[in-house]
DNA sequence: TATCTTTGCGTAATATATACACAAAGACAG
DNA sequence: CTGTCTTTGTGTATATATTACGCAAAGATA
């Protein structure tokens, strides 16, 4: 490293893929770009790294104008900078990885006169710029990362029935699991409580509701736990 | 995304992470700052992103202005963002993760007045700016990765007896293995060519030489076979 | 020729992963 | 209130993978 350079330099923006599973599917967030480029085309959120805030600052604050829920499962993924990604100017993107429980998540309707909408991860529109490469890289962190830490619990409710559990690792891996062999491996693990509440309003035999032990998993990786699925 | 920022703007660099194995340890590389800010401390080779190169082309150029070699093993890292990493203005630092047979490297004396050396890991002084936590983030993706992706051949030289291996392998994970277990299970995989050769020059029985067949591996990997040690 | 170090190999014991089936709960329809 | 439908909840046998472990032969050196 010698002298620091001079202008021009590229601008730097944070984007976030979240995802957020509705109980049956996962989803990801797209924004509908309210000018040019790319207007009218769907987009991941992000925005410009003010020169006061780090970079993760800038991630956690466009989610949170995004979706106005705060502490989220947020991880930097990458980071994209290739020359002509954006067709106004040198742009590097520092990419972000979000997890929200879409229950508790409220969409904001029509910031800066965006459209927010969420979209099947199967089912995703054409995106501006190269955020379908960004997406792509998520979705294989995504199935890596949650074989191997306990993430999928980010996704889902506080409580909530094994059936749940199970069919959110099944959209997520992208095939079926074997319902007992799954059930075995988590009861082991004892990373989950289970409550005396069962599900509701369900036109079938109620499960019972069971809790993600946080603390109990703090504890089994000192000592040298290592969580699989 | 609204409109493109004005200045100032975060200057952008790359630093690398240069991983070596001499036979015996795993080493990195670090350079010695000839000016200031921590002038004379050593730091992680890097420098800044030019206008008219992608991030990736610029490790590489920096790497190579380093040691010479091409076609290295190369994958990014992680950025680091914080306000105040570099004392002189805000910069945010693309980390990248590099492994070289240190054989065939060339240490350059004294680019731009720095001296250039090989450390062992387990022993390197105090670093520039945030460089020990890069490091420590580097070290970290290298154990893992070598246990899921057969990387630990991009250290070796082309042919090597199987204890070559097995000491690499010991060296990054930072604990023994079975000798007998480790061997068998390699052998299994069918990833190495047991060549005709063997070992010159040693003060015992010598060792057959193998080689890494990395096409094998590709097509291994069409058919779903996944690399674990 | 004896000594030293490293190579090269196989099997038994243990742990883990997989495959698989049936009874009970509860909502709903008739 | 009875039958039907769907989902829950559980255990075992088999196959596969991991671990632990010891001994003879090669070759250099003294």
């Amino acid at each position: 490293m010698t002298n620091t350079y001079k202008y021009p330099r590229p601008a730097i923006t944070v984007d976030c893929v979240v995802f957020g599973y509705d109980g049956n599917e996962l989803n990801i967030l797209l924004i509908k770009r309210g000018i040019e480029p790319f207007v009218d085309c769907w987009a991941l959120p992000g925005g410009f790294v003010r020169h006061d805030e780090t970079i993760d600052e800038a991630a956690k604050r466009e989610l949170l104008e995004e979706t106005f829920v705060k502490n989220i499962y947020l991880e930097q993924l990458y980071t994209f900078g290739d020359l002509y990604r954006d067709p106004r100017e040198r742009v590097i993107s520092v990419s972000y990885f979000a997890l929200v429980r879409q229950e508790e998540f409220q969409i904001k309707a029509s910031t800066d006169a965006n459209e927010v909408a969420w979209f099947k991860v199967q089912n995703t529109p054409a995106l501006a710029f190269d955020h379908e490469n960004i997406l792509e890289m998520a979705l294989k962190r995504l199935k890596n990362k949650v074989r191997y830490e306990p993430i999928g619990f980010e996704l889902l409710p506080p409580k909530f029935p094994f059936s749940a559990l199970e069919q959110l690792y099944e959209s997520i891996i992208g095939k079926p699991l074997d319902r007992r062999n799954f059930r075995n491996k988590f009861q082991k693990m004892g990373l989950l409580t289970k409550l005396s509440e069962k599900q509701e309003k369900v036109a079938h035999k109620r499960g019972f509701l069971y809790q993600f032990d946080s603390d109990k998993y703090e504890q089994l990786k000192k000592d040298g736990f290592e969580f699989a699925i």
